[in-house]
DNA sequence: ACTTATACCGTACGATCGTTCGTTCCGTAT
DNA sequence: ATACGGAACGAACGATCGTACGGTATAAGT
């Protein structure tokens, strides 16, 4: 009755407005603790007008995934985009990952991190999914350690997917410990350790001490 | 009427049976995903003697994670326990991790990974419960890595809380990234960085490659 | 101005959640 | 022989879960 109803013009970014909040709420109470009824009460509307865009939960979680993987990429991969490629963009993605895991992006931490570890062990579509952007980035970061390796800007004989795992773990572990224990230090050891496995001198920017954006 | 009651003396290990059986469920689907009802189905009991045991749900969360915990200390620490203080200890300490992540102990991954990705952003009670066990574990590594410090096993300048925090990350980042992709060669993968990360040659044991117990 | 399409809502559903209650029965001590 | 502590039970509670259905009001199309 006082409620405007929105146009259907609006359809779009009405979904995409539920899907970003729905990130926010999801990357404190995981994937799976996402909840319908909740959720449309933060969103102000209800139940069935939110599943209504959707279809149903599993879909809605598929798309709230998607979204912040999105935010991931705009976040680490597209400021280092325009580095050289090899040893040059693997320092800027590190930079720029560490600065993404110590601004506000995600409340709850690293979303792509919190549905690994939800779905690791559960079969089912978000398990694919979530493996498979997994394995994206992955296959990314080995690309760049096979250029780095190639142009000798990381010791002979390294793995390019060793390299790949190796910074990935770290930050995905880092960043949860870090936020568990509230050491204040730890995305600096992070960002430290991910230097040391590329083979890069200590301290030569200060880029990733931001704490909040 | 046809089932025998349980005698009083049974009743510590039965509460034993119980979190046991919690353990295997909540490694798989979280300490939040732990229902009354799917557990006491589990056991063969009914949801009030469950929790008949416990009080309410969160003491037993509580109990669970504290045997998951007790699990890992017998599976990791007490290994390597005989082992000198220092390097030799931490590296001993890297093998057992390897083989207790590579065994069937946690059916669905490190119990205390998982634990510390779903409470890192949810204060209350399990969050501390979680936060303390891993920064004593965290303060256990930093110990030894002082040892070897000292004993020049480790680079001067480097700082033993890093490498503390950088062989727990290893270890959580990378037991989830191998269960979810499925990469065969994760704990290969993560033995390899945590050596690196102590600065221990390559590839002397093989000690860390099975892979079912 | 009238029809059509579509957001959105309220309501209701069956299931399951954690928890509480009163009762039954066993083992032990008196 | 009998009273008592406690372990386990079934039933039921209010709440919340995901989902389905029918109605209503608005925007767009003619």
């Amino acid at each position: 009755m006082s409620v405007p109803r929105r146009s259907a013009a609006d359809v779009a970014t009405s979904r995409a407005r539920s899907v970003e909040a729905a990130v926010d709420v999801a990357s404190v109470e995981g994937l799976e603790g996402l909840t319908i009824g909740r959720l449309a009460d933060r969103l102000g509307m209800s139940k069935s007008s939110l599943i209504g865009r959707f279809g149903d939960k599993e879909a809605m979680q598929r798309a709230v995934l998607a979204a912040a993987v999105a935010r991931f990429t705009e976040a680490v991969w597209r400021p280092a985009e325009g580095a050289r490629p090899g040893i040059a963009r693997l320092e800027a993605i590190v930079d720029a990952w560490i600065a993404h895991l110590g601004d506000g992006t995600f409340p709850g931490g690293c979303f792509v991190t919190t549905a690994s570890v939800e779905y690791d062990a559960r079969p089912g579509p978000l398990h694919d999914d979530v493996a498979a952007v997994v394995r994206r980035w992955l296959r990314v970061l080995e690309a760049e350690a096979a250029r780095a390796l190639e142009d000798g800007d990381l010791p002979p004989g390294r793995d390019p997917a060793d390299v790949a795992f190796e910074l990935h773990s770290l930050a995905s572990g880092g960043s949860v410990a870090g936020r568990l224990t509230g050491d204040p230090a730890a995305l600096t050891r992070t960002r430290a350790a991910m230097r040391r496995a590329l083979g890069l001198p200590g301290r030569p920017s200060a880029a990733g001490q931001r704490v909040a954006g």
